[in-house]
RNA sequence: GGGGAGAUUCCCGAGCGGUCAAAGGGGGCAGACUGUAAAUCUGUUGGCUCAGCCUUCGAAGGUUCGAAUCCUUCUCUCCCCA
């Protein structure tokens, strides 16, 4: 089980803790990714290191291998992996969007077929709180439909009364006493996601989720939802904005009342050579940094930043070296974490919207700032 | 010394008379990436006053309406035998 206290807010925007049996979580917090068990090439050494409280696992992945009956026998996903701080297990839920071809759904549930050999199987929201109880994760997700935007109204409605229904059964599946959180559908559709949040605060769960954003749609229309519904979740359980997104949308998110925030982009992009700075994003393949001795980012305290320069993280990238991808990797979460860090800070002091405008001030590209400079 | 094979755009390598600025790799350059089927994917890669023109397939000549492709000579590589 996990509390939840609010320890100080600046408009809409808050900063709290949640207290897990496995240690405490300072929201706004970032959550990085570790789908299969990993977060990409870091170790949980390292990303203690850097200041994780709290990392994600994959229901569906973990499932197809090496297997949750096989973690469970093996002590569960934080010692199988040694990681003792808390862990939010996915529901699935997102690859019923992200592996749409391979999967069938009707009311029961999911029929997918695996990516890795074909073979199909049910995903179900008993089967997936199984799993995730298997996984001993700190944190469940209900199994949920994430829609792709655009999407008809019809569908939306038809999607979010779904994932209520299967929320539903998710809970009355629980059998630990692992935490769960509801997932608030709707799409762009204001009143859909105020019938989606009030279907879910009647099931009653330890914390809520925006879903089925950044799926497809404009910043503008994610903005729209959140500025609109996130404020309107319940204050006393943490607020999950699920999947976002680019550091200008985690303020954007803090902004409008978010406490958690996971996503791909500052490890993938890593791995992909394209990383976030206090001076804007730095796509370290490019020529231009061949004979650039400057660190990555001059105001970053991360290792990468404090050992290694520009030239030569392009060097490891261009050779595609293993340890572009730890030192890019390590640098993106740093960044990310200490950028909620100091929107904690900001909140506790009061100063949260002038912090945001600074910073997305700092973080226009130099390549707008030169033509911003020329004009 | 004798016999054989070959030299193609940054590299490797296809092409073997027109549909060739020249397949395919690699490398380079640029872009994308938002609850991870991702160390992935996409575009581009001779020049220009760009629906056209110019320069390119070892070098120089030649045959032809037309040559990277055929002929001659030269230069240079590689392999085999002495």
């Amino acid at each position: 089980m996990i509390t939840f206290a609010l320890q100080g807010h600046d408009g809409k925007a808050r900063a709290g803790k949640i207290e897990t049996p496995r240690g405490a979580i300072h929201t706004p917090i970032f959550m990085p990714v570790g789908t299969l068990g990993t977060v990409k090439a870091m170790t949980p050494e390292e990303l203690k290191d850097i200041g994780a409280e709290i990392i994600l696992g994959n229901t569906y992945h973990l499932h197809l291998r090496p297997s949750d009956s096989l973690v469970a026998k093996l002590g569960g996903l934080h010692r199988f992996m040694n990681w003792d701080r808390p862990i939010l297990t996915d529901s699935g839920g997102f690859q019923v969007f992200s592996l749409a071809k391979l999967h069938k759904r009707s009311e029961e549930g999911v029929r997918f077929q695996s990516h890795l050999d074909g073979s199909s199987f049910w995903l179900t929201p008993e089967i997936s709180i199984g799993i995730q109880e298997n996984l001993g994760s700190d944190i469940m997700m209900v199994f949920d439909e994430c829609p792709e935007l655009p999407a008809s109204r019809e569908k939306l409605q038809e999607s979010l009364e779904l994932t209520t229904r299967w929320a539903r059964r998710c809970k009355e599946a629980r059998k630990t006493d692992q935490a769960l959180f509801g997932i608030v559908q709707g799409g762009g559709e204001l009143d859909l996601r105020r019938q989606s949040l009030e279907q879910m605060t009647e099931i009653g769960f330890d914390g809520y989720a925006l879903g089925g954003l950044s799926v497809g749609e404009s910043k503008e229309e994610m903005y729209y939802v959140l500025d609109h519904v996130a404020h309107e979740m319940p204050a006393a359980t943490p607020r999950y904005l699920m999947g976002v997104g680019e550091p200008e949308d985690l303020l954007a998110g803090v902004e409008a009342g978010i406490d958690m925030f996971d996503c791909v982009m500052p490890t993938r992009n890593a791995r992909n050579g394209n990383l976030f700075t206090s001076e804007g994003k730095v796509t370290i393949k490019q020529a231009k940094y061949r004979e650039d001795e400057r660190p990555l980012d001059p105001n970053c305290n991360c290792n990468t930043c404090q050992h290694y320069s520009r030239a030569y993280l392009r060097h490891l990238y261009q050779c595609n070296e293993i340890l572009a991808m730890r030192l890019n990797t390590l640098h993106n979460l740093h960044f990310y974490l200490q950028l909620m860090r100091d929107s904690r800070d900001a909140i506790l002091a009061g100063s949260f919207s002038a912090f945001r405008q600074n910073r997305l001030q700092q973080w226009r590209s130099p390549q707008q700032q030169d033509d911003q400079d020329e004009a």
